[in-house]
DNA sequence: AAACGATTTAACCAAACGGTTAAACTGTAT
DNA sequence: ATACAGTTTAACCGTTTGGTTAAATCGTTT
């Protein structure tokens, strides 16, 4: 019989070393050692580091793409959207602070060994849906002409990039920890406000 | 006499591979090989792989830094400001576009060997200045009250995000390079149009 | 309790890595 | 021409790395 929770530890455990270090960065026996098992049942369960970590990142990707998607293909009118994803996908990343830097990064330096794993991941019919949305609303002249997909750039560019940059702008605007956490969860409400405002007639 | 010819040499390689690859990802000898020369050449004039990083890493915050400072630093009005950094920043990154998350990401898993660069090169009085500026406009009425700090984070988030994470979001919004570069080309004026729409009253 | 497959371990391996060394080469001053 | 410091090279070194192996252990079935 398997031995799931076995598997499961080594998950856990790579999970967090990958995200912290990427897969240049990760060794196998630091792995194995948060795992609190053997080197070589890392093999026995994942076959090599390259596997392992295709089921780390496609874990991953599945906890930060649903998410998104789920907010965005909701009946709700679309300030009501954009509050949502701003409060709700904030909050949620900042519970996983790691994760939007350890996607971008290895998809921009491993592409190889990731690509298989992502376009499974990709949902087409969403960003149609939400297109129509804007563009309806648009048409009846309740925001200005604006191109859906520069929006959704906007929006997720404040939403996720002072998070993913939190050392690097920390830095620049001299905040301690908590003083720039305060900001992030100012921006919660502060976002979606801002973007409403750009928008709205 | 020092051959500044091969220290430059080495240097430009060192800059190319670890920009592209990291400092774990990166190999002595694979910088030597790019840089046309042995690989003791290297700590000849660079005594090894971390202070090799720290000179690249120096380089390249020398790079981004004052020119952010320069856009910002200066005496014009503010909306004039805000479209002159969209325009001209977006720009330099679109040429550089690897440095945002080369120095995000090193800076991120490596503070300890960049800590000692990154405190130089922090301006205190521009942010003040900034400031400054802005909290004049709202009491002038010309801008609604906002946090001139999460103004900050808006524009710079809305300028480097969508360069940076480039890989990520052509996948999910399904563009290839060149339709996904219109995309950004738009962006240097877009961004300060909806700033400025969102801020304006 | 014997037998069997699944799981786990300790010891080991070859390759790749950053780094070193000693000798060779180059240009310049005397 | 010689001496000399600065530069470059090829060969080498010890360590770390991801990965393997064979034997030991565990759990279940009979």
């Amino acid at each position: 019989m398997k031995n799931y929770e076995t598997e499961d530890k080594i998950l856990d455990a790579a999970t967090e070393i990958f995200q912290a270090k990427g897969l240049d960065g990760a060794r196998m026996q630091e792995i194995a050692q948060k795992a609190s098992i053997n080197k070589a049942m890392l093999h026995y369960y994942y076959r090599g580091k390259e596997k392992l970590f295709q089921a780390v990142f496609k874990r991953t990707i599945q906890m930060i793409i649903p998410k998104m998607v789920q907010i965005i293909s909701s009946d709700k009118p679309l300030f009501d959207k954009i509050r949502q994803f701003t409060d709700q996908y904030v909050s949620f990343i900042l519970e996983h602070p790691y994760i939007p830097l350890f996607v971008i990064n290895e998809l921009e330096k491993h592409p190889d060994i990731i690509h298989s794993i992502i376009q499974t991941n990709i949902n087409n019919g969403v960003r149609e849906k939400l297109n129509k949305q804007i563009n309806e609303m648009i048409q009846k002249g309740e925001i200005k002409p604006i191109n859906p997909e520069q929006l959704f750039l906007n929006v997720l560019s404040m939403s996720i990039f002072p998070i993913m940059a939190q050392t690097s702008l920390r830095t620049i605007l001299q905040k301690d920890k908590n003083e720039y956490r305060q900001l992030l969860e100012e921006r919660k409400t502060f976002i979606a406000d801002f973007i409403i405002s750009a928008i709205k007639k």
